[in-house]
DNA sequence: ACGATCACG
DNA sequence: ACGTACGTGATCGTT
């Protein structure tokens, strides 16, 4: 085991440029300041800080001596990079956060951080402590010794290597000490040390190994049998030595510093707060209120945002009952708060009630059955605006339990910051008060847990009353917050016209779920098993061997090495044996059928037959989860199971749809828009031609085709059609001519060109591209029809290919986001218009571009029409929406 | 917890 | 020289 390393120093510079390329997506605040570099630096520190028991710490800066122009002009000119103006704004933050944390930085003028570094750590052998150097510049490894050890930051932000002399020795060959002979044998091209022209790593480290040092090889170079060689090291004996002295680490800057300066010392929390807040390190914020000291820090600055609850009152009587009804009645709004667990495979149980209403508290026991029903059947009544976070879940379940009146929807927190911000990771109403609020809330769940032994929802207890007032207070704080946030992002339409009246829709879906018949599902499974048991006989068999035929790498190894079939792509953990690599390889040897069906069946098996059985509910339906704050374009996500990729596109697997159906007296009816996605980009980019083969009902894939060719419709080969349609995707994609290409089969160059020809044909769509990268650039983000926003951080990101993707999202997003904002609002129509006609048949499931319908049998065709009808409608667009509509007895009969 | 794979739009 | 089509979720094996 590694001794103990008593005083760690870092390479400030060096890391921080390490942890800003080795982000993969930047991160800015709503202020615009960038801080993915101060972020992954701080997750590297904190990674130290755990591995290294250390007493002392410092962070080491470079500082220029002040420079005239010419020399600026020539160190760009010897190629030495200025580091983009996204990381060098992150410094002085690093800075601030450092200077909170109490620890010491060093630095002076006309130094850089690694003679610092060099210096602090003799100074510190001298004093008999062991200092641990943490960089990412290997040139720093000549100050690993017997005491000193010396840790490399490698790919990714909290992988280390840990060098010391044993170490350095065993991986090179040479001491530290000849590290720099090495370098200044090989040069360096980042650090403008010219070292002998020809001479590269690989000879450098024979040199060293053989010779000792540069003075060796310079004073005695006819031991050097390579001729070439030997006169390449004459000729250039100078630049050798110069290149060394340049390679050497300065141990003896002047800098003042005590040791003691550099003991570890306890942060400053509440400035230290104050720094996260301002850089919106949430997750850090967290983590610090798991430790005493910052949790009491954080909750005395919480800024208590003035409520006067006037009332506080724990229902348990038919009098309390009625001030509660009354104080609802009264103030015609309420916020709302059910406890419960959002178990969809059982009858969720409602553990109690929370409500604010107007200056008044309430907590209604689930155990006082009696008063919550009659509560609901006053809730009905009085038909309240209704707020709440994550109120899908309050109304599933009110709705399971068997309230039947309207949602009224006022305001969703959760929702709300969705629109303001999509793409986040987290929604809980913990997060959105620190960030607003830099409050610091108890956590739902740790609060559930935490009082788990008490019994909290017996009517007499009051710790469900102290937090219904803790939630209902921060939701209304957060709602005034985002009201004038969504008003002043022009989020009004997509927030009060779409999503808000959405969430009642999708806890209805959810809440009637979809019919399914066990026993297909069952018999499929039995069936497929006997066939899995067949196919994974005869893969053994041909592989000779037992092994794991789910394992990528146990298959890897046996078709790659043991069998000798040529690889496909590699990946970090070995080749890839996927579909399209395995596909190349059919009838090179018949184990590759076999895996590709077992795969199939495998997968069938797995997550359509063994996934989906155990979420059948006592009521004989899948009552999937629909997630209104999940994707980054606006688009619905479901879950648990995920409803919205049952197969279809192969007969084996579409096979399971017929357990997905109709129940009794009833019958299922989908709609599907037709190429929504490219209606929408012919809308959007209003180009003349795309549009008029919409409205003229031509088919559009053959259309790109016969333009992208120059050949008559007529003419038009399946192939070709079927290329055309790839490209029209690619399109919507924002497609490269990398990507067309491997769709294609064809050549990148091939591949290009039809990109070319179709921008030249559609020159609308190519300005509306442009356009869409160009706001992204601008503005940080692009919109949808509704005014729906995504943020596009990744169009200037240091990394090209980041910068690139930021380009495909730019030119996406408001397409599929489009596409997303109008089945939305066709949703909410629909759902309307079925209530309104009084009708018994039920929207039940959306996949994106479609809607299904469990009808009662006898309205199955008026329910077609008002789909068709309402699908179309949804929005006026330069092109007419088509949409298809089928019924059937099960989701397979739907075409 | 993460990567690889594969299901959908 | 490098690495790329857009958006999701579930499962399995490996760390």
């Amino acid at each position: 085991m590694e001794g103990k390393h008593r005083l760690v120093i870092i390479d400030g510079n060096s890391l921080l440029n390490r942890a800003y390329y080795a982000m993969q997506k930047p991160m800015m605040t709503k202020e615009g300041l960038y801080t993915h570099g101060v972020y992954g630096f701080l997750n590297m520190l904190a990674k130290i800080q755990k591995d290294y028991e250390h007493e002392y710490i410092a962070v080491a800066f470079d500082r220029k001596a002040p420079t005239f122009r010419h020399i600026e002009y020539a160190e760009y000119k010897a190629g030495r990079k200025k580091m983009p103006p996204e990381l060098a704004m992150q410094m002085p933050l690093l800075k601030e956060v450092l200077s909170a944390m109490d620890i010491k930085m060093l630095e002076i003028d006309g130094f850089e951080a690694d003679d610092i570094i060099g210096t602090v750590a003799k100074k510190a052998e001298r004093a008999g402590l062991s200092p641990l150097v943490i960089t990412g510049d290997k040139d720093e490894l000549q100050l690993a010794s017997e005491m000193t050890s010396v840790i490399i930051t490698k790919k990714g932000i909290t992988d280390f290597e840990l060098y010391d002399k044993a170490a350095m020795i065993e991986k090179y060959g040479f001491t530290p000490q000849q590290f720099i002979d090495y370098k200044g044998l090989m040069g360096d091209q980042s650090d403008n040390i010219p070292g002998i022209p020809g001479v590269g790593e690989k000879t450098a480290q024979k040199l060293i190994i053989e010779h000792g040092s540069v003075e060796a090889l310079v004073e005695a170079p006819d031991k050097i049998p390579n001729e070439k060689l030997r006169n390449k090291i004459i000729e250039n004996s100078q630049l050798a030595l110069m290149s060394k002295r340049l390679a050497t680490i300065n141990t003896d800057v002047p800098i003042p510093f005590e040791l003691e300066e550099l003991k570890v010392a306890t942060p400053d929390f509440s400035k230290l707060i104050d720094v996260y807040v301002k850089l919106e390190f949430n997750s850090f914020l967290k983590k610090m209120n798991t430790s005493e000291t910052g949790a009491a820090k954080l909750k005395s600055r919480a800024v208590k945002t003035a409520y006067s609850i006037t009332g506080r009152t724990t229902v348990q009587s038919k009098g309390e009952l009625d001030m509660l009804v009354q104080s609802v009645s009264d103030s015609g709004s309420l916020i709302l708060k059910v406890y419960s667990d959002r178990n969809h495979r059982d009858v969720p149980e409602i553990l109690g009630v929370g409500v604010l209403a107007g200056e008044n508290c309430f907590f209604l026991s689930g155990e006082e059955t009696g008063l919550l029903h009659e509560f609901f059947a006053a809730l009905a009544e009085i038909a309240p605006q209704i707020t709440g976070h994550n109120l899908i879940s309050d109304y599933y379940a009110l709705l399971a339990s068997g309230y039947a009146g309207c949602l009224n929807t006022c305001f969703d927190t959760e929702v709300a910051q969705y629109v303001i911000e999509p793409g986040k990771s987290n929604y809980e109403l913990k997060t959105l008060m620190l960030e607003y609020f830099s409050e610091d809330i108890e956590d739902e769940k740790a609060f559930l847990s935490s009082n788990a032994q008490v019994d909290l929802f017996s009517a007499a207890d009051p710790g469900y009353l102290e937090y219904t007032e803790i939630w209902c207070t921060s939701v209304s704080a957060l709602k005034n917050a985002m009201i004038e946030k969504i008003a002043s992002e022009g989020l009004c339409d997509v927030y009060y016209k779409v999503e808000l009246p959405l969430i009642g829709v999708l806890a209805d879906m959810e809440m009637h779920g979809f019919t399914v018949d066990k026993k297909i599902l069952e018999d499929a499974g039995e069936e497929i098993s006997k066939q899995l048991d067949r196919l994974s006989s005869g893969i053994i068999e041909h592989a000779g061997e037992e092994f794991n035929i789910n394992s990528t790498q146990q298959l890897g190894r046996i078709l790659f090495e043991k069998l000798g079939l040529p690889t496909g792509k590699k990946l970090k953990t070995g080749y890839s044996t996927n579909v399209e690599v395995l596909e190349k390889l059919a009838g090179k040897h018949p184990i590759i059928e076999l895996i590709l069906e077992y795969r199939l069946l495998a997968k069938l098996k797995g997550t359509y037959i063994d996934g989906l059985l155990p979420l059948i509910h006592k009521d004989g339906k899948i009552h999937a989860h629909f997630r209104q704050t999940v994707t980054a374009t606006g688009r619905i996500s479901c879950t648990e199971p995920n409803l919205q990729n049952i197969p279809t596109r192969r007969e084996e697997g579409r096979k399971i749809r017929k357990a997905f159906v109709a129940g009794e007296g009833r019958c299922l009816v989908g709609a599907d828009y037709s190429q929504i996605e490219l209606r929408v980009l012919a809308h959007m980019s209003g180009d003349p031609e795309l549009v008029q083969a919409f409205n003229d009902g031509v088919d559009i894939h053959r259309l790109t085709a016969s333009r992208v060719l120059g050949i008559p419709e007529g003419e038009v080969t399946a192939a070709q059609r079927s290329d055309a349609k790839a490209v029209n995707f690619g399109v919507i994609y924002g497609m490269s001519g990398f990507g067309l290409s491997s769709e294609l089969h064809i050549t990148r160059k091939e591949a290009e060109m039809y990109i070319d020809e179709y921008f030249k044909k559609y020159t609308l769509v190519k300005q509306f591209m442009d356009e869409q990268v160009l706001a992204a650039k601008q503005d940080g983000h692009v919109k949808t029809i509704m005014g729906r926003k995504r943020a596009i951080l990744e169009i200037s990101a240091a990394n090209y290919t980041v910068r690139q993707l930021g380009e495909r999202l730019a030119m996406n997003s408001p397409i599929q986001g489009s596409a997303a904002d109008i089945i939305k609002i066709a949703m909410i129509n629909v759902h309307k218009a079925l209530a309104d006609a009084g009708l018994k048949s039920k929207l039940i499931l959306q996949v994106h571009d479609e809607l299904i319908i469990e009808a009662a049998e006898e309205e199955t065709e008026t329910v077609k029409e008002l789909l068709a009808e309402n699908m179309e409608k949804a929005m006026n667009l330069m092109v007419k929406l088509s949409v298809g509509i089928s019924s059937g007895k099960s989701w397979y009969e739907l075409k």
